[in-house]
DNA sequence: AGCACGCCGACT
DNA sequence: GTCGGCGTGCTC
């Protein structure tokens, strides 16, 4: 029976029921005469399913749930590695095989990450073997940086007779060392302190007046410099309050989700950082996620400056290190941990809550299968073992602000920044009315290139964000209008200069930029669209006595690179800091006075229904840059859309405006948080083998969901968000939704009264496609998708389960499920 | 995932 | 007459 087919629901559909987590084994003491302990297995490279085992008496006690085993498949009896995920005691139905072997000393995943484990494979539609290898680092796995040794002692019953045996001399030394030493000693530790060879070890061994047990043990040493500690900020009336609606959370021993939304530079970290010293002093552990970005050794000063014992998990840990941490975890040795998106499975025995900071970041979303969200994961996991979750954010994502307007979260509000601050003025520049002078003024209007200039005069820093990198991001023939584009990808190349290439962001393919168009052999192409290098020329040319600092993917490779700049830029020998998105997070500089945003409406008409949020996300998040320090600060954000909501909210520093206006949209199209989707993309290198597999697949979807073929619902379009900019030939273009029909309506447009918290209106379950996916070839495959919509998930995930069972697939055609999709490309 | 069985075409 | 193509199905 394959494993998912028990149904377990979503927790929060669920809360009522305790400990819905569980599985229920009979204790062993009930079991009649016949009955032995039977094993289920999950194979990670095997088939799917959970397998029956028997296990041998002299297994009896090492086989146990969360531990490795070897055991016999097929016909030729393969040993495969499986995870024991269960033990039973029942009467043997048919014949069943035996465990060869037990592979680990100790579970690797304790009970309730267990649980955990077997609900993220329901939830995300994948083999439960498959999350135990992501659960389970691979340094955990290959017992990295330990190394089996064998441990040589005497018996108590030798020790009492020592006086009584007669043996040569140097045996007799050996031994008497060995019973005296309080430890016991590796083979070469005592031949060295006996000052002999291995000969007479060996011989007491074998008479069996020295005993040996092997065990794995650690070769690693950490080496920790102890961080300069840090003492309490004051808390302001407000992060008090915050504080003290968590503290009752962790008082009560309750689960609950706590909202905890903070504008820039309220100072949520010292909220998190009080909340976990009350956790500790229950004797529990807490675990905080972070974006990977945000994980920087700032982050990982300021914890280690507050707690003593923190596991800090970067992507930098070597395999032993990371093992190490692992098993110091476990042990319940570390009080707090602190990591990206993984760390939510951080083995902690006595967990006491869980801060996800930074909620709406992205990045919490795995981009490969188990596809699973790490925000959750968290709130699955903390209530399972009945503790709070902080959910921290100055721009809450809509589906966890909805929640809270719902009466699902606390809300806890932050609305100050510390020490009163005030936050910047955000001023727009509407470029449409600069169009006449871009020639003149690039990439800078006057009034930002006029507010860099006072800025840099009176000695202040600007930070300039252009979320693209590249120095054009399009090459195209004047004369017949080709773009170029990446051979596997048709996706448009962007030109690099400094690389002196044009390159796919998708694949990396990498041509020489061409001189002439090669669609019709004319000279000239033309090299248009921002980029951030272009940017970067740009200023430099306009400012020479400033030297500007660039960060992008591309100058950030190397180790360190991250941290080299940002210590460039803190102690003032650059002026001057532009880059992507990657500059916009959570960087704290006093001296920065001026934000300029170049463009704004880089991620605004993308084809998603998120392009709105991320939008303003971002606004919100790089004008929080400024106006950190005495001196305070401002922002200039460049757009040919003024009006837009996401702008005009960002202006005002309004989240709430932005969120009523956001909700009433998703209301009216039903997208999140108003429904569940099941996003999947079918992909394969030849183009009718994939439509026609995608249309099975939908075909399947449809029926098991009750919808009569080619059925369209009102309001439904043909394809799940399936515009592009450009469309190939022979492809067929798509109706496209409207991601926003706020960049018409503005702010001048109907809003309903309703719109956030009005009664609910049931969405139709629908199946949006199949269509080509925005990306309709990523590295020489062609892409379709299919959207699966509808008020609850579980229906849909079923409907799913049903489709991918009976469906086979052709010639190279694969295809992913994605369970709340936040990507549409 | 691997491995066998199975039912059709070109070789000794 | 066999060797071998890889389509379907089973593995505790």
């Amino acid at each position: 029976m394959p494993h998912h087919s028990r149904g377990l629901k979503d927790p929060k559909q669920q809360s009522s029921e305790q400990g819905w987590l569980f599985e229920v084994a009979p204790p062993p003491w009930e079991g009649d005469a016949a009955e032995e302990p039977l094993a289920e297995v999950v194979f990670p490279s095997g088939p799917e399913g959970e397998w029956t085992y028997l296990v041998p008496a002299r297994l009896a006690g090492q086989v146990e749930p969360g531990r490795r085993v070897l055991a016999p498949m097929g016909r030729g009896d393969r040993l495969l590695i499986g995870y024991c995920v269960r033990v039973e005691y029942a009467v043997p139905r048919g014949k069943l095989k035996s465990i060869r072997q037990v592979l680990d000393e100790v579970p690797l995943v304790p009970p309730k990450l267990l649980a955990l484990t077997r609900w993220l494979a329901d939830r995300y539609l994948c083999p439960w073997a498959q999350v135990l290898e992501t659960v389970v680092p691979s340094a955990v796995r290959q017992h990295a940086g330990t190394r089996l040794t064998t441990l040589l002692s005497v018996p108590p019953d030798v020790s009492a007779r020592l006086n009584d045996l007669k043996l040569p001399a140097a045996q007799t030394r050996v031994l008497r060392l060995l019973a005296q030493c309080p430890q016991p000693l590796t083979p070469r530790q005592l031949a060295f302190e006996a000052g002999c060879t291995q000969a007479p070890i060996s011989q007491l061994r074998r008479k069996g007046l020295i005993r040996a047990e092997h065990r794995r043990l650690s070769r690693f040493e950490a080496q920790e410099v102890p961080a300069p500690s840090d003492a309490p900020h004051a808390l302001n009336q407000y992060q008090q309050a915050a504080l003290d609606l968590i503290r009752q959370a962790i008082q009560q021993r309750r689960h609950e989700v706590i909202l905890l939304h903070g504008i820039t530079g309220s100072g949520k970290t010292e909220v998190y950082i009080r909340a976990i010293e009350e956790v500790i002093s229950f004797g529990q552990q807490a675990i905080v996620l972070v974006p990977e970005i945000s994980l920087t050794p700032q982050t990982r000063q300021r914890f280690r400056a507050r707690f003593g014992h923190v596991a800090v998990l970067h992507s930098h840990l070597n395999d032993a290190e990371r093992h190490w941490q692992w098993n110091r975890i476990a042990r319940g040795e570390v009080h707090v941990v602190v990591g990206a998106r993984s760390a939510v499975f951080a083995p902690t025995p006595r967990l006491g809550m869980i801060v996800v900071d930074e909620e709406h970041e992205g990045s919490f979303k795995q981009a490969t299968a188990p596809r699973y969200h790490a925000r959750d994961v968290a709130l699955a996991r903390a209530q399972s073992e009945q503790v709070p979750v902080v959910l921290g954010s100055a721009t809450p994502s809509l589906e966890s602000w909805y929640r809270a307007l719902q009466g699902e979260y606390r809300l806890a509000e932050l609305p100050a920044r510390v020490l009163d601050r005030p936050l910047p003025e955000v001023r727009v520049v509407d470029q449409r009315t600069q169009l006449g002078s871009a020639a003149r003024h690039g990439p800078l209007s006057r009034p930002l290139d006029e507010a860099m200039r006072q800025v840099l005069r009176e000695g202040g820093q600007v930070m300039l964000l252009l979320n693209r990198r590249g120095y054009a991001t399009h090459l195209q023939c004047p004369y017949c209008a080709h773009v170029v584009r990446c051979p596997a990808c048709d996706i448009a190349l962007v030109h690099h200069r400094q690389q002196h290439a044009a390159l796919c962001h998708y694949c990396e393919h990498t041509q020489p930029p061409p001189d002439v168009c090669p669609e019709c052999g004319k000279p000239g192409i033309r090299y248009s669209g921002l980029g951030t290098q272009r940017l970067e020329h740009e200023v430099q040319t306009r400012f020479p006595e400033y030297p500007v600092l660039r960060m992008d993917r591309d100058t950030m490779q190397g180790p360190g690179s991250h941290e080299r700049a940002l210590d460039a830029f803190r102690a003032g020998d650059k002026r001057i800091l532009l880059g992507t998105q990657m500059i916009a997070k959570g960087l704290d500089f006093p001296d920065v006075t001026l934000v300029g945003v170049v463009n704004a409406d880089v991620a605004l008409h993308l084809p998603d229904f998120r392009a709105t949020e991320r939008t303003f996300q971002l606004l919100v998040q790089v004008a929080g840059r400024t106006g950190r320090g005495d001196r305070g600060g401002c922002v200039l954000i460049q757009t040919l859309n003024p009006e837009h909501v996401a702008i005009q909210a960002a202006v005002r520093h309004d989240y709430e405006l932005f969120a009523r206006r956001e909700l009433a949209n998703r209301r009216e199209f039903n997208y999140p948080p108003f429904s569940s989707q099941i996003r999947m993309v079918i992909r394969g290198p030849r183009e009718a083998a994939t439509r026609a597999t995608a249309d099975e697949l939908a075909g399947h979807i449809r029926a098991a969901l009750g919808i009569p073929p080619g059925s369209m619902q009102p309001g439904q379009r043909a394809a799940p968000q399936a515009e592009k900019q450009t469309t190939p030939a022979g492809q067929a273009a798509t109706p496209a939704p409207e991601n926003g029909r706020e960049a018409q309506q503005g702010l001048a447009g109907p809003c309903s009264p309703e719109a956030a918290g009005g009664p609910e209106r049931e969405a139709a379950t629908r199946v949006l496609g199949p269509a080509p996916a925005p990306l309709a070839r990523l590295r020489g495959l062609y892409r379709f998708h299919l959207l699966i919509q509808g008020p609850q998930l579980e229906p849909l995930a079923a409907a799913v389960r049903q489709a991918t069972a009976s469906v086979s697939t052709p010639e190279h055609v694969q295809w992913i499920v994605d369970v709340d999709p936040l990507d549409m490309l």
